[in-house]
DNA sequence: TGCACCCATATTGTCTACAATATATTGAAC
DNA sequence: GTTCAATATATTGTAGACAATATGGGTGCA
């Protein structure tokens, strides 16, 4: 698992936080529900104390939306709102790229390199395509993201914007329509990043983000 | 007053939010001081609930920090921590800036001459220049970040980063050492976003942008 | 004198109860 | 039969009390 979720922390606040951020990203919780308090407070096993603070922090990262007096309610992502995200992304993922280039240690890389040569023979063997393609790439952005060493850019994108992606990719199902090209585009960007071309680096990764954006535009177009 | 402030907002929670956002912003609380939720609660009349919404609400600004059973404190900015939030900006701004060369509309493009109309003449009387460049500079990136249409981008860039900027003018006493310079890179930026040109627009705002990081990292280093 | 451990205190985390607001239902009037 | 309004219900917002944890001071020992 990618994603740290400590199941016993130290405050009821964050484990009903992780858990319920969980059954909201997995698809528990379907797009547009309806989050009663006292039916999730019932669900976890606590007081609405501890469960609001949880809902507070799962509205700022976007998961879901409350509006006083009425109750909150899971985010329904629209088509249009994650081509904002993915121009979000275009140029955090960017920078992160151009800093990762400048600023990633020898292990940082090998470490890269390794999530990457995993990606490729996982390609390869082609079977459970559609978990490997939705962590594994994750997984790669990660890698470059944590290399950036800026925790600004880290937290924006790991702490909120990584979560809503998963999100979308449970929920519509999608794991990327071309994932060979995707896989290319991941070895450009790791070269010029290993390189220590940070200009290059940011563009490969800008582009790449587009490319994905422009096949979410086309697919809405489709329908 | 740039800023929406309304003080009678529908619930206790928001209205604590407000009041006490701007208390640290505009330093009645110190960096690093310490903020017990007995106190706070007393101060502005309400009791721990709707207080500790407040206090998880500004955590995820990133205006304090929190650490369980211990309690809350006021952010303290590094310099390091600023030139990681300029990085954000540059690349978030930049975006921004190429997007609304393409979707701002005519009154929106009007909007932002006039405000660095505003920001001309406030130069030349030379007037009062702690405040216009404090807030005279926000507003002019505030347009163009409306000016994207893009709600994801506006919430990152208005809802979390533009309070910490603002938060660290007021500690650092810090208002831009380059006006002059400032404003005709100001006025370049608006003349490619009138245009159309969304490459130039985007190049221009980052390095609008580098370029005071670039100032905060020399100042850093004269320490 | 210095360090380690223990206990007292204060603060935060959590729970329960109450008040305020929005929604749903029911009834009456047109 | 439809629409509007008033009321009833359910849900959220708020307050206060209790439990759990961290900090600071004091004491005992090396």
């Amino acid at each position: 698992m990618s994603v740290l979720n400590s199941s016993s922390s130290r405050t009821l606040a964050e484990q009903v936080f992780a858990r319920l951020q969980d059954d909201i990203v997995l698809g528990v919780f379907k797009p547009g529900a309806r989050l009663g308090e006292a039916d999730l407070a019932a669900r976890y096993g606590v007081s609405r104390g501890p469960l609001r603070e949880a809902l507070r922090r799962l509205e700022s990262r976007k998961l879901l939306s409350r509006e006083p007096h009425v109750g909150a309610r899971v985010a329904a992502l629209s088509q249009q709102d994650l081509i904002e995200i993915y121009h979000v992304r275009e140029a955090l993922e960017g920078m992160a790229a151009r800093l990762a280039a400048t600023c990633m240690t020898t292990e940082e890389v090998a470490a890269l390199q390794n999530v990457l040569l995993a990606h490729e023979q996982q390609q390869d063997l082609q079977e459970d395509t559609a978990y490997y393609q939705r962590e594994g790439d994750l997984d790669f952005h990660y890698c470059i993201i944590q290399g950036s060493h800026n925790q600004s850019l880290i937290d924006m994108l790991i702490g909120d914007l990584y979560h809503l992606v998963r999100m979308y990719r449970y929920q519509f199902s999608a794991v990327g329509h071309r994932p060979r090209k995707a896989l290319a585009e991941h070895r450009a960007i790791v070269e010029a990043i290993e390189t220590g071309d940070a200009d290059l680096a940011e563009i490969l990764m800008r582009r790449h983000i587009s490319r994905a954006r422009e096949n979410i535009e086309s697919a809405a177009n489709d329908e």
